[in-house]
RNA sequence: GGCGCUAUAGCCAAGUGGUAAGGCCAGGGUCUGCAAAACCCUCAUCCCCCGGUUCAAAUCCGGGUGGCGCCUCCA
């Protein structure tokens, strides 16, 4: 299996420090906010890699933080009149409900900032003793950035790089204008927890170097974020853990990409923000995860208008010939290896889901073939998809539940104005009258009006063009 | 200004040395009063440009150009 490794900036063959045992960490959230659809993929991108691990055989554990104290934060607590900590647990709780509903499943491990204050206060004090870390008068603690030679390694670039665009705060009481907080006095009314330095809160990049540590200790396997977190973030994880222990803090770097909207980074200011919760009450949560995984997690994803609907439609076509094969032949016995060993394929290829997907296309074509050839294997064939497929988080859903649930939402999108349910109601009576010529002229009205009316057996259907 | 990522058909997208997966759209066909759906077929002599390495490059190297991102909080 290879990892892409953003630290060499090539696929390497995984091999854990410790045989057997996968220890991995990932970025979670700020509770600042709500949970968009970027938050979702990285969720659900490393619940997977977790997830193929442990099929792999490896023992995870598997940790996720939530940063849930923060400038923001603060901000938000003081617009809203709740107290910080308040604020923070009620997002965390709208969050997990979110991702719960995306089907996306908790780590091993939760770690929260507030809950690792003593930790976190021990980390620094530790760095202030080796020499890589100082206080200042007002109560900030900063790490000297030139007191760890590898600074810079992750994303590739140098002290002096980086002065040439770092803003110069004249607040700051600094020793270099690269170095960061580590520790921040708090300042009137904001929560705070006492500390040798006196009252603050820690400063972001510690909490992960203090929560990994108390979680792992020296060293994990993998740490994963947004490809937006490899500067600073990452970058001074490494200083801090690595200027204290001396060992290399990680050894495989991963980092997924971004969501863009129509080419567009998403952002708050844009407006373009697509929240998780938004899009859960349009689509399926298969549907939403099918549609992400179908390009690679290192590449940005561009949302563009029919992402989702096509991908609940693929989800539907699929789920329509599982349906039609297990009514007819019940549900089968999962045994078609080479279903599941090339999926192992190709997800030994760093996490390829895209290609895992795009099988799926020829597999269910295989599978209509059998079921209209009267071969029986074919529901076997539909029980390895289900089994193989639902570490993705797809086919996890009977397909009746599935059908009923995508054709409620579609409901939900659109209602048909009574006018046209009244033209498509008389059209379906000439039709049944052999009066061609007056169901056309109606369907034609209907069309005018934005309609399309679609003949079944049984009935007709209409729907928004 | 520095650093990183990226450039594959109208669109989305896989593919890291062996001669272009898959999906959408489009076109043609079968079926059906018509339409839709479904099914079948077709759809990049070529992978941003220019050099180089090689028997062989979308894939490696060098140089350009474009797009995106990070350098301030960010998944």
């Amino acid at each position: 299996m290879r990892i892409y490794n953003t630290l060499t900036r090539t696929k390497e063959e995984f091999a854990p420090l410790e045989k057997g045992k996968v220890r991995m960490y990932a970025c979670g959230i700020t509770v600042s906010g709500e949970a968009h659809i970027g938050h979702g993929f990285q969720a659900l991108i490393y619940d997977i890699i977790r997830k193929y691990l442990e099929k792999k055989g490896y023992s995870v554990t598997y940790a996720r933080n939530y940063t849930d104290v923060d400038d923001k934060i603060i901000a938000r607590s003081r617009e809203t009149g709740i107290p910080a900590d308040r604020y923070a647990a009620m997002t965390i709780e709208k969050i997990d409900r979110v991702m719960r509903e995306m089907d996306i499943d908790d780590p091993t491990v939760w770690l929260k900032a507030t809950e690792n204050i003593d930790n976190i206060i021990d980390f620094i004090s530790e760095l202030i003793a080796k020499g890589h870390a100082y206080a200042v008068p007002c109560g900030d603690v900063y790490f000297d950035v030139t007191s760890f030679k590898g600074y810079g390694c992750l994303s590739n670039r140098t002290v002096e790089d980086m002065l040439d665009g770092v803003r110069i705060d004249n607040g700051e009481e600094k020793r270099n204008p690269a170095d960061f907080a580590l520790w921040k006095a708090a300042k009137e009314g904001e929560i705070s927890w006492r500390s040798p330095w006196g009252e603050g809160r820690p400063g972001w990049h510690i909490e992960c170097s203090a929560m990994n540590r108390a979680a792992f200790g020296e060293q994990i396997d993998i740490h994963g974020g947004g490809r937006d977190l490899i500067f600073p973030h990452h970058e001074n994880e490494i200083a801090q853990t690595e200027s204290l222990t001396g060992k290399r803090f990680v050894k495989y770097w991963t980092h997924n990409g971004l969501i863009k909207v129509n080419g567009q980074k998403m952002s708050k200011s844009l407006g373009n923000s697509l929240l998780l919760e938004d899009l859960l009450k349009s689509y399926s949560n298969e549907a939403i995860k099918f549609a992400l995984l179908q390009t690679n997690y290192r590449n940005d994803i561009n949302i563009t208008d029919n992402l989702f609907p096509d991908a609940e439609k693929h989800l539907t076509d699929f789920y329509r010939t599982i349906s039609a094969v297990e009514s007819k032949y019940g549900k089968g016995v999962a045994g078609n290896s080479e279903i599941d060993s090339r999926f192992d394929e190709c997800m030994d290829d760093d996490f390829n889901t895209a290609l895992a997907l795009s099988d799926l296309f020829g597999i269910f074509k295989k599978i209509s073939a059998k079921l209209a050839a009267g071969d029986s294997t074919c529901a076997d064939d539909v029980a390895q998809v289900k089994k193989t497929y639902s570490l993705l988080g797809i086919f996890k859903k009977d397909a009746a539940q599935y059908l009923a649930e995508v054709e409620s939402k579609a409901n939900n999108v659109e209602s048909v104005p009574a006018e046209v349910v009244g033209l498509a109601e008389k059209r379906w009576q000439a039709k049944l009258a052999r009066n061609w010529a007056e169901a056309d002229a109606l369907r034609a009205e209907i069309d005018r009006l934005g309609y399309a009316v679609k003949d079944g057996k049984e009935g007709y259907e209409v729907v928004k063009k």
